[in-house]
DNA sequence: CAAATATACCTTGACAGGCGAGGTATATTT
DNA sequence: AAATATACCTCGCCTGTCAAGGTATATTTG
């Protein structure tokens, strides 16, 4: 793991929604594409990911339903609102200011 | 501002010992160059920027003595140390890679 | 077949950094 | 005399991360 908890910070609910733009899915699988996409440098931790989702959900930002899985586990899906597209998008413009603006200071 | 406290997050230390790279400083002086050097985008608050000077000292990364000033206010001067060098250089790593995968995950 | 592992969900409470709000003191400007 | 600028500092709140714990089902392994 190199990215430590506070540059992750801020980050987690744009990385939710960036997935969701794919497609809808759920928990388990979103936390496993993270890793997988990564190469395992990156995590993102349970507790955070599901505290994330009702964040994301309180602001409207995505909706949920539970799949009509027959055999397995029962799963909750996600999906991104049209207040969540705009939501990422508004963020992506941040994160590319904020990354100038960083290295800038950081010479 | 375009930065959330919660972007800002983990690069406030980073943000300061790249400042005593160039040259020693005092608190108020560091709070002036940031906002000038970022158009008044960027602000770090007076309440971070100390909380991060005692971090930073207790992990040995700076230094800190008083100025002589003989009028004015008198001014807490930090200086960067070898151990400070050596973190801020892990930290430049780390933001290199952070940027690569978090853009990797916002696609 | 029992135990372990994988899939899938969730909550609680601790922790740490940012920062609003407040404070002190000196020098200059209005 | 009051306001502003320079310069320092602390207290306590807020919020996001996450360790640790929990539940339930299905498959693999010894």
């Amino acid at each position: 793991m190199s990215i430590t908890s506070d540059i992750l910070r801020g980050h987690t609910e744009a990385i939710i929604l960036s997935h969701l733009l794919e497609q809808d899915s759920y928990g388990y699988q979103i936390n496993k594409d993270i890793m997988r996409k990564t190469d395992n440098k990156y995590e993102l931790k349970e507790a955070t990911l599901y505290s994330a989702f009702r964040r994301l959900e309180q602001a409207g930002y995505i909706r949920t339903y539970w799949g009509n899985e027959t055999v397995g586990a029962r799963r909750r899906y996600y999906s991104i609102t049209e207040e969540g597209r705009k939501a990422y998008k508004s963020y992506r413009r941040d994160w590319e200011e904020a990354k100038v603006t960083i290295d800038q200071l950081l010479k």
